[in-house]
DNA sequence: ATGCCTAAGCCCCTTAGA
């Protein structure tokens, strides 16, 4: 089974890239972030159409989050990440879809960005990240198939970026940021991308300013986590990274992984 | 130190992104 995840940078102009990328890439289970549009304006219809069902969390001009999966939608087990009641992002989505014939649970999250740094939006950014690991924990501990995907905005190392000297600054790459990604994956998690590409030079991402794409200057923040479940049954994964040179790209590309 | 681009709402400038 094939499950990917996709920033789509807006889906509402990203729509047509999307339909073309579900009829290409065929996924299973297909997990979108930064929908940039309200619950009442998802394109439900058109997913339908394409073959998949939907539910959604979405938020008014920025964050969103959904997951898609083939036939009939998934059932929803979570909307918002719990431990802050005053947290009113739309940022992560749990759900359950049956792939031929075995549920999967699957979370779609789109981590806050937390720049500039320091200051508000980077403490906020770590407090999440904090929160999402102890979600996490109890998603490990139900011992189920379970891949948690989406934009995590941190650069895990130095090899998933272009340019160290060029981000050091950034949030993506503080070691705070670091550390909370990596004490994640040492409760357990693989991290499918890093796993098959242990050299690094994998990017997810390219900026649409100063020639980015043309220039390859990209870094990987997409990322798919497997529980030890899921884990044992991957047979791949990649990113289609084609879809970020077509017209009206977004400035993320997808990233998938096949699970047996 | 700033803009480089893009999307969307507060809609022709501002906010947010990364």
């Amino acid at each position: 089974m094939k499950i990917a995840t996709f920033n789509v940078n807006g889906i509402t102009s990203r729509l047509p890239r999307v339909l073309e990328w579900l009829a290409e890439s065929k996924p299973d289970v297909a997990c979108l972030q930064e929908l940039k549009t309200s619950d009442a304006t998802f394109p439900e219809a058109a997913f339908r159409d394409a073959g998949y069902g939907a539910v959604w969390h979405g938020q008014k001009g920025f964050n969103g989050v959904a997951v898609l999966a083939r036939g009939d939608a998934p059932a929803e087990l979570r909307r918002g990440l719990p431990g802050d009641p005053d947290d009113t992002h739309s940022r992560y989505l749990e759900a359950r879809a049956p792939v031929a014939g075995r549920d999967i649970t699957v979370a779609s999250i789109y981590l806050p960005n937390g720049n500039p740094q320091p200051g508000p939006k980077f403490d906020y950014k770590i407090a999440w990240l904090e929160r999402l690991r102890a979600r996490l924990g109890e998603l490990l501990e139900t011992e189920q198939p379970t891949v948690v995907v989406g934009d995590f905005n941190v650069i895990p190392e130095d090899k998933d970026t272009f340019s160290v000297r060029a981000m050091a600054n950034d949030a993506l790459m503080q070691p705070a940021s670091r550390d909370a990604y990596a004490r994640i994956l040492h409760d357990g998690w693989t991290d499918a991308i890093d796993t098959l590409n242990p050299q690094g030079g994998v990017w997810t991402f390219w900026d649409y300013q100063a020639g980015a794409w043309q220039r390859d200057h990209g870094f990987r923040i997409d990322h798919l986590l497997l529980s030890p479940q899921a884990a044992d049954r991957m047979i791949s994964a990649g990113v289609d990274k084609e879809y970020r040179g077509r017209e009206k790209a977004s400035d993320h590309a997808p990233v998938w992984v096949e699970l047996a």
